[in-house]
DNA sequence: GTGAACCTTGACCAAAGGGGAAGGTCAAGG
DNA sequence: CCTTGACCTTCCCCTTTGGTCAAGGTTCAC
């Protein structure tokens, strides 16, 4: 029998580590004493503790072990799950660093992108087509005054699908539905997980940005999953805003725009 | 201008989120109003936002975000210090894949075994070799009635480094020095990583844990980088202890051995 | 009997938020 | 002008697996 600090040595483990799994019932003393309440522990039950720490050296959280342990979970299947788990960390990490890999090449050629992957909600939208040339400020506006009229202009941000026949699909979002005709429609782009970029300055440099995003994506290990959105985050969300007076002097400031690429 | 709730919307992030980061100074509002507390936020401040967002996604905590963006840390250097940090990570990872397969493999054709790759600190030690062949048992009552005369019995199980040649040197750790002779040395078992694994039962059954250890740290990945020690945890360690009397039945239980091979 | 070494519980800390309660604010609509 | 509902604020507790420290009790060897 050994009390916790010589039993914790042979264990290869802290003393506070053994008082946690007591508390948590993972692993208890053969003995308490109800007095002095010391721990006494027998070295026969260091396979039991071992069976533990190896278990816990793969990862796998201390209240499935308890069970697994107790037998109410299985083993195999315990590991088959935390099999899956760690290839997707490590499929993670492999993107971190890949990610990691092209931002620091870029900062070397060329002007750097921070691109951030991120889950896009669903979005209800009223479209308009632009054919390629179109006048877009003049779709937006006859998109914009048609669904304020309408009192369905959802507090968001509009925006515009590119196609890679330069067309676009300019979209404003809306609450509810709206009527729809044969210019303008009623679309509900999906949620799906894109690749994003943020553009400061006139829209002229966006053909670059998109490029190189796509390059990015690229190198990242990913693949476009959908259609490019732009989103107009300056300019075009203000005008809907509750806000002091005061503080619309932003419009002036320099777009912000969002490039969005659906990916898998 | 933007309330937190629609600007939170904006960069795909939580309001809680954009609250941390105000109050670590990380990220500010443009504007606070002192009468309400309400945060305002303008979408010319999403790609200082979105900087951040792309280091935290790269795993950077948020402190060194903090000194990132002010410029008190170098960003090539922390990108530099984080990959080197991600590729550790990685090599965790696989090698615990590594003895996840191993495991489920033998689970399928044999008795498994929990190794556990541990740090094994220094132990001073006595010691006494034992010929191939020899009598272990007459050996350790020799070396530990001559250290227990010596008042230098340390309060740790007893053990023995196997030869590849049949031989063994027999250890019992000791506090301080001893004097030493022909037969009884005085030695320093270097602290080292070890991967271990508990042997119940008659001795007998060692040369086949022992087989199936080296096995495991071949697969894992790992290589031998020392000799091959045995602890003898449930025989040898218990006389020495402070304990009630009655506590000392044990002592009849099933043996307790502890292989460990050093790796690198 | 005494001192040194050991043990006990409890509290606080880490990182990066999530969840919820209690109460104040804002703007649209009637 | 008032109501209403959505929105905002702060504050507190929770997650996970321990490390560290403080105050005080226990054990054992000498």
């Amino acid at each position: 029998m050994f009390t916790i600090g010589p039993f914790s040595r042979l264990a290869g483990v802290s003393a506070k580590v053994l008082r946690s799994y007591d508390e948590l019932g993972l692993f208890r003393p053969v003995w308490t004493d109800q007095a002095s309440a010391y721990r006494y522990y027998s070295p026969s039950q260091l396979p039991e503790l071992r069976r533990i720490l190896m278990l816990r050296e793969l990862g796998i959280g201390l209240a499935e072990i308890a069970r697994l342990v107790d037998g109410r979970s299985d083993l195999a299947a315990a590991l088959d799950a935390r099999r899956d788990e760690l290839e997707r960390e490590r499929r993670s990490i492999d993107r971190r660093l890949a990610a990691l890999d092209i931002r620091v090449e870029m900062d070397r050629t060329a002007s750097p992108i921070d691109v951030v992957v991120r889950p896009l909600p669903a979005e209800p939208a009223a479209t308009l087509r632009v054919a390629s040339g179109g006048s877009v400020e003049a779709a937006f506006y006859e998109l914009e005054v048609r669904v304020r009229d309408l009192r369905r202009r959802a507090n968001r941000p509009p925006g515009a699908i590119l196609r890679d026949d330069g067309t676009a699909e300019i979209f404003v979002p809306v609450r509810g539905s709206i009527p729809t005709d044969d210019r303008i429609g009623l679309r509900r782009l999906e949620a799906c997980r894109a690749a994003t970029v943020l553009e400061r300055g006139p829209y002229g440099q966006m053909r670059t940005a998109q490029a190189r995003l796509e390059r990015w994506i690229g190198s990242a290990g990913y693949r476009r999953a959908g259609e490019t959105r732009v989103i107009y985050l300056q300019f075009g969300a203000e005008p809907e805003l509750r806000l002091p007076r005061a503080y619309l002097v932003d419009r002036s400031a320099d777009f912000v725009t969002e490039l969005q690429v659906p990916i898998a």
